[in-house]
DNA sequence: AAGGAAGGCGCC
DNA sequence: AAAGGGCGCCTTCCTT
């Protein structure tokens, strides 16, 4: 398949350079500006992946201009993957340019407007970094694996546009209403909803503080500690273990101002136009090749608001989320036979119990979350030598992460996704040792430090692999969604509209809703094979037709 | 006035 | 024996 190298050219032109299979230049075009969208528009009906420097600096225009893409190469986002994996020679990555390509962010449409060719990115020659970077793969020690991580990782940039050019369904009047209900009617600007207030002043009673705003930590520890409560934080955990007569409405105090603050009036005004909440989506913005967002808190939709997320008249959404895809996962990285098997019940969980290495669902639970995370909460210590027997290697590989992270090693994914290297006091000692004690920081300090760059790596293998999974099955689905039909824009089929590290969200015509949720199952095996081969680890799903996100699961 | 740290809490 | 991963974003409070 050939590909087509974009780039921007003085006065709003692009030039379109064809490569051939070799990658030699085969043709190039010269677009005038405004005539892109319909280069790109015929080019697509003949495979092709298009090659540019930032998929958020060229396909939010396309996409507004009705312009659907394949497939691309995101040369910001795999240059990053590349600069940071352990799977390739740096040396190859390597020109005067590189620092600038390190340096190259994404842009969002709220960005200031940058002036043509102000633009960083435009100093850039993206020929010869596609170039750079096809040579590191080629030469790497697992091509195979960091080609699919490269492919998804730069399809992922395009489900992130065209999620938030779609946008998610949101019904302010729902909202509004919801709000209404538990927090009173909108307040003028700078006071407290009725309700909020009747329960600041209950606080304040119960306290016998007239004065307290329990907005403020510091006023309020002191308050707690004035009535006599021991307590060090005001955390709503700390408050439900005291007895006491403030308890009560402050924990509701707690839970509405969050509710106003987070996701009240104020953030419907921001963020929601036109029946959609559209925020922006940072694909790799997370070392561990998790999305970030960014604007409306789109990583936190609380349970509390979601019935306001409702598909439009004659549509449906399709809620679906995998269940504990981390395990899953670890299941298949490290090739463990028996966790495989526990894999196999619809609750990973329970497999454990019926194969014998747990008593209960729960001792299972935190025995895998202390695996993965390093906790150990008291139980979860007890469990770890029998979790060790019966999973040797899976076991064995978060224990192994763990420990290259203390010696201050370089960690990576199944696809080759490298961590950052430790900074700090502790990593250059564990580099270079027999240096002078006391550099900084007493040894308890420098242990602790260890200890919890352990504790990351150990969880970055099996985060940063689940986020490739997700990202292989979301970019599965997403060709398979445009396949599913329809012969208009994107908004006109079904499409994604929400991806959350496990979770996906599709906005679909009321009659593709089954055919979608059939889909959807099979992008997850897909993925599984194109991560796992053959090795037998399920990756079952929680899959709802729905007309509003509330009612799923 | 602006910026950042800290406390806190929502999601996975 | 103990050891809790990754985010975004709000308000308060302090510094510059």
């Amino acid at each position: 398949m050939n590909r087509v190298v974009l780039e921007r050219r003085a006065e709003g032109a692009v030039a379109a350079r064809e490569l051939g299979d070799d990658g030699t230049t085969v043709g190039e075009t010269r677009l005038p500006a405004g005539s892109l969208a319909g280069f790109v528009r015929e080019r697509e009906r003949v495979p092709v992946r298009w090659v540019w420097d930032d998929t958020t600096r060229w396909y939010p225009a396309l996409l507004d201009a009705g312009v659907r893409v394949e497939r691309c190469t995101d040369l910001r986002l795999t240059h990053a993957v590349l600069r940071r994996s352990p799977l390739v020679d740096q040396a190859l990555l390597t020109a005067g340019e590189t620092a600038a390509w390190d340096a190259l962010q994404p842009v969002t449409p709220a960005d200031p407007a940058l002036f043509p060719l102000e633009d960083p990115a435009d100093g850039l020659d993206p020929v010869a970094e596609h170039e750079r970077q096809q040579a590191a793969l080629a030469a790497s020690t697992h091509p195979a694996r960091l080609a699919l991580l490269l492919a998804a990782e730069s399809s992922g940039a395009l489900v992130a546009a065209e999620m938030t050019h779609a946008g998610l369904p949101w019904r302010a009047d729902v909202h509004e209403r919801l709000l209404t209900e538990l927090l009173g009617p909108r307040p003028p600007h700078g006071s407290r909803p009725a309700v909020l207030e009747a329960l600041a002043r209950e606080v304040r009673a119960a306290l016998r503080a007239p004065e307290l705003n329990p907005d403020s930590p510091g006023a309020l520890l002191r308050a707690l500690q004035s009535a006599g409560l021991a307590v060090e934080d005001t955390r709503s955990w700390t408050l439900e273990q005291l007895d006491h007569p403030v308890v009560g409405p402050l924990l509701e105090y707690k839970r509405l101002s969050r509710l106003l603050t987070a996701n009240g009036w104020a953030w419907l005004d921001a963020w929601v136009r036109e029946g959609r909440f559209r925020s922006w989506f940072v694909p790799g913005g997370v070392v561990t090749g998790r999305w970030a967002s960014s604007g409306g808190g789109a990583l936190s939709v609380p349970v509390q608001v979601r019935p306001a997320a409702v598909a439009d008249d004659g549509w449906r959404l399709v809620v679906a989320d995998v269940a504990q895809l981390e395990p899953r996962v670890l299941a298949g990285m490290s090739g463990d036979d028996a966790m495989a098997e526990a894999a196999r019940a619809a609750d990973l969980y329970e497999g454990m119990v019926a194969g014998g290495a747990v008593e209960t669902r729960t001792q299972a639970k935190v025995a895998i979350l202390g695996a993965m995370y390093g906790a150990t909460r008291g139980g979860s210590g007890r469990i770890m030598p029998r979790l060790t027997r019966r999973y040797p290697r899976a076991i064995g590989l978060v224990e192994e992460a763990a420990r290259a992270g203390e010696r201050g090693e370089v960690v990576h994914t199944l696809l080759g996704r490298g961590s950052p290297r430790p900074t700090g006091a502790w990593a250059e000692r564990a580099v270079a040792l027999g240096e002078p004690a006391e550099v900084a920081g007493s040894r308890e300090e420098r242990d602790r430090h260890r200890r919890a760059w352990g504790r990351f790596t150990r969880n970055f293998v099996v985060q940063g692999t689940g986020a490739e999974w997700a990202l292989c099955w979301l970019a599965d689905l997403r060709n398979r969604l445009w396949r599913l039909g329809g012969a208009g824009p994107l908004q006109q089929r079904p499409h994604l509209v929400f991806f959350l590290h496990d979770e996906v969200v599709v906005h679909t015509p009321d009659h593709l809703a089954d055919a979608v949720a059939e889909e959807v199952r099979r992008a997850a095996a897909a993925a599984g094979r194109l991560l796992f081969g053959a090795f037998p680890v399920d990756f079952p799903l929680d899959v709802s037709v729905v007309a509003s996100w509330a009612d799923a699961g």
